[in-house]
RNA sequence: GCCCCCAUCGUCUAGCGGCCUAGGACACCGGCCUUUCACGCCGGCAGCACGGGUUCGAAUCCCGUUGGGGGUGCCA
């Protein structure tokens, strides 16, 4: 057995929780980071956390980030023997008494009980503020407590690293260890909590808690844990973008803050736009395959025009979602055209003239971005307007927006006879609005 | 109410007695680049909650105040 053995402990109440994910992640880099080993125990004492799809959920998510684990899962409901011999042992013992069914454990009224926390040092409590806890339900299931403390000892966990809410519960932990002759005190770590705007504990009614909604919005699984491991922790070097094998190696729980963290939406997603930009063409297109297929003009994408037309996308990306409303143009059939942005260009009096000399010179001009280029080049100066404002009415023409991918390539890949037919499209629209 | 925890820019953090007129990142604001938007680059704004100690010296140690948070179930 390894020196250093840690587990997290998830209570499959739902889809895996941020917090914890993020108490997943730093247990695995203490793990990972010491040669330890790491357990998955899954804590469904309750009959209604059994539920096989809760526990799927769990599994997926923490295979979504890469977490592993060594040996096989542990649950919690298989083990109600070995909680009712606890039980047993702490009634024969004197140490625990029936209350209306249930059984409670007797807590000192004098002395105090208390460990030295890896991340916040010395916590006291004074054994009179401990109430005397439920231990086994009246229905003879265990508690939370006590799967707790059997399972850590019996499992051989020397170190436990987990939110800062559970930090009451501890002495409780201790105190039924102590009545079960543990050999050695556990090592703990208590996480500072994640909190939101409102500098509350993240709750599941009124924040986004689910882990799997960023995967689904495209936040990328490497730049969520890189994310994760920035809160309540920072490398000393500064520099905050890194692979995880050299978070892992910096890593150290002895130096994680012991105050709450904000969950920072705009700044996972600028780390995130940082590991998109990371990626290949072909990670790349592969990473936004799946919210492409869910437009409906999915069917029309040719495969060789997405990957000439996805590097003009990737920079300007930041999370995954946004990729489909920057190519549909290349591939939908009934163009659409955003109104605020027809408003806002196309109703300038060097529309119309703009968009009549680039349909009559885009039909016969030389078919390349350079070509392309110098000709809108030239109508802009023909226009006496800067090059910046003279293609905004083309490009609402052609894409129905007034930002995007660079126009020239876009035109390009386009082809001839769609961008003059777009131009044609809207100088009628133009026309007989003018009408 | 009682118990426990926390306190560096708006946010996440570096700092663990002198290297700090406090560093980085995100956000924000200027500028440059430029075919839009981004990217990139340059610059700016902005912080040690307060009060006492300890010390030659405190963001760093101690105490208090204030403020915030967590817990207080036969949930986990």
């Amino acid at each position: 057995m390894s020196s250093i053995r840690l587990r997290f402990a998830p209570a499959p109440t739902g889809s895996l929780h941020l917090g914890s994910a993020r108490t997943a992640l730093f247990n695995w880099l203490v793990a990972r980071g010491s040669g330890g080993e790491l357990i998955l125990r899954v804590e469904d004492t309750n009959a209604e956390l059994s539920k096989p799809e809760l526990i799927d959920n769990i599994y997926r998510s923490l295979d979504w980030l890469e977490i592993d684990f060594d040996g096989e899962p542990v649950r919690q409901s298989q083990r109600a023997d070995l909680y009712d011999d606890a039980v047993e042992q702490w009634i024969s013992a004197g140490v625990a008494y029936e209350d209306e069914g249930a059984i409670r454990f007797r807590v000192p009224q004098d002395g105090t009980t208390s460990w030295d926390d890896q991340i916040r040092g010395a916590v006291v409590f004074e054994n009179q503020h401990i109430e005397d806890f439920v231990v086994r339900r009246a229905d003879g299931t265990a508690t939370f407590f006590t799967a707790n403390a059997v399972d850590d000892l019996d499992l051989g966990i020397t170190h436990v690293v987990r939110g800062e809410d559970l930090v009451n519960v501890t002495p409780k932990v201790i105190l039924l260890r102590e009545a079960l002759g543990e050999s050695a005190p556990l090592k703990f770590a208590h996480l500072p909590l994640i909190i939101n705007e409102q500098r509350k504990k993240l709750s599941k009614r009124r924040d986004d808690v689910a882990l799997e909604a960023y995967r689904e919005r495209g936040i990328l699984p490497t730049a969520m844990v890189n994310y994760l491991a920035l809160l309540g922790w920072g490398p000393k070097d500064d520099v905050e973008v890194r692979p995880i094998s050299e978070i892992i190696e910096m890593f150290d729980i002895a130096d994680v803050n012991p105050s709450a963290a904000m969950f920072d939406v705009k700044k996972l997603e600028a780390i995130n736009g940082e590991y998109i930009r990371a990626l290949s063409p072909e990670e790349f297109g592969k990473s936004i395959a799946p919210w492409l297929e869910e437009e409906d003009w999915a069917g029309n994408v040719d495969d060789e025009v997405l990957r000439q037309v996805a590097p003009l996308v990737q920079e300007r990306t930041r999370v995954l979602a946004e990729a489909p409303k920057q190519l549909d143009f290349f591939f939908w059939d009934n163009q659409e055209m955003d109104s605020d942005a027809w408003q806002k260009v196309m109703l300038k009096d060097s529309a119309r003239s703009i968009l009549e000399a680039a349909r009559s010179v885009l039909a016969d001009v030389e078919w390349n971005v350079e070509a392309l280029h110098e000709a809108v080049r030239k109508i802009a100066e023909s226009h006496e307007l800067k090059l910046g404002k003279a293609q905004a009415p083309i490009r609402v023409a052609i894409t129905g927006r007034t930002v995007g991918p660079p126009l020239f390539e876009s035109m390009y890949f386009l082809g001839r006879e769609v961008v003059v037919e777009r131009l044609g499209n809207a100088l009628q629209k133009l026309v007989e609005a003018q009408r």
